[in-house]
DNA sequence: TGAATTTGTTTAACATGATAAGTATTATAG
DNA sequence: CTATAATACTTATCATGTTAAACAAATTCA
């Protein structure tokens, strides 16, 4: 059997998890998980989605961004549209406060991520990010 | 700011998602989720281990590893030893029982790992865990 | 048209992730 | 010695991950 180290999911874990560490204690200061920002980020980049769309932008699982929209509606930071034409879909989108907090975060994220860049360089990060995509191509292309 | 489609956090996820597809049915067939096979895994590889090293050996937080010892002890998986010089650790092994479970799951978890070697091909998963480790190391040094 | 399916989302249930606080045991300082 | 601090876990709490089931609206088909 393969070592015990050479285990890919934990690998990518680790890395992920060495990344987050470095972004997390920002959000947490605003009250956001990474999840929760993950979709104010989908938001602010699409402009409004439907929760099927939000929820393949953002990663998350359909009953993860139930729960998640829930919250961030108790907060007023995202409202519904209803869709006239298909109830069963809403469009989601972020409100004038939602928009705020993005514009107050982002950046703050993007310097931290600016970081990142330079002690690892960016020509690996987008080795890093090529091989990913491809692992990730690679692995979906066969289901 | 940088394209949305660009955060590594969720690059990694996404691949680590990828991979994990795979090998979470049959885990579930066994009664097993991803968390509990990683330790019974490194226990095997450890052959016994105090808490706090099986932790760091199988990247899982300490409250999160509380509960999963709890789960794996009442199926009769593991079992714990005192330390005789000292009654804060115990130390945790895996039963015969335990090593029945991961002697046939395990073969089987490495046969589908094969299949992601041969699809995506050794020289780039090499590529990958090496990106992977760098990046890992880099961003602890500079803590 | 109306019953059966499909689609989009939510609930439910159990397990883990993440942070803070609590507990017991050991080590240390005075 | 003994009060204090450090160590090793465990609990508690809230949020999310994962799967299955429920539900309502829309589509399909007899």
């Amino acid at each position: 059997m393969r070592d015990f180290k050479h285990s890919l999911p934990m690998e990518l874990m680790r890395a992920r998890e060495a990344a987050m560490a470095r972004f997390r204690p920002m959000l947490r200061d605003h009250g956001l998980t990474e999840q929760q920002w993950r979709v104010i980020r989908a938001l602010m980049d699409a402009g409004g989605a439907e929760i099927g769309e939000l929820a393949r932008k953002s990663c998350l699982l359909a009953p993860s961004l139930t729960r998640i929209l829930q919250h961030l509606e108790a907060r007023s930071l995202i409202k519904r549209t209803q869709n006239s034409t298909d109830n069963r879909r809403a469009i989601i989108s972020l409100t004038a406060r939602g928009r705020r907090l993005f514009n107050k975060i982002g950046p703050r994220l993007e310097s931290l991520y600016s970081v990142i860049e330079d002690e690892f360089g960016m020509e690996r990060l987008d080795a890093l990010y090529t091989l990913l995509a491809e692992f990730y191509e690679t692995l979906q292309a066969s289901r």
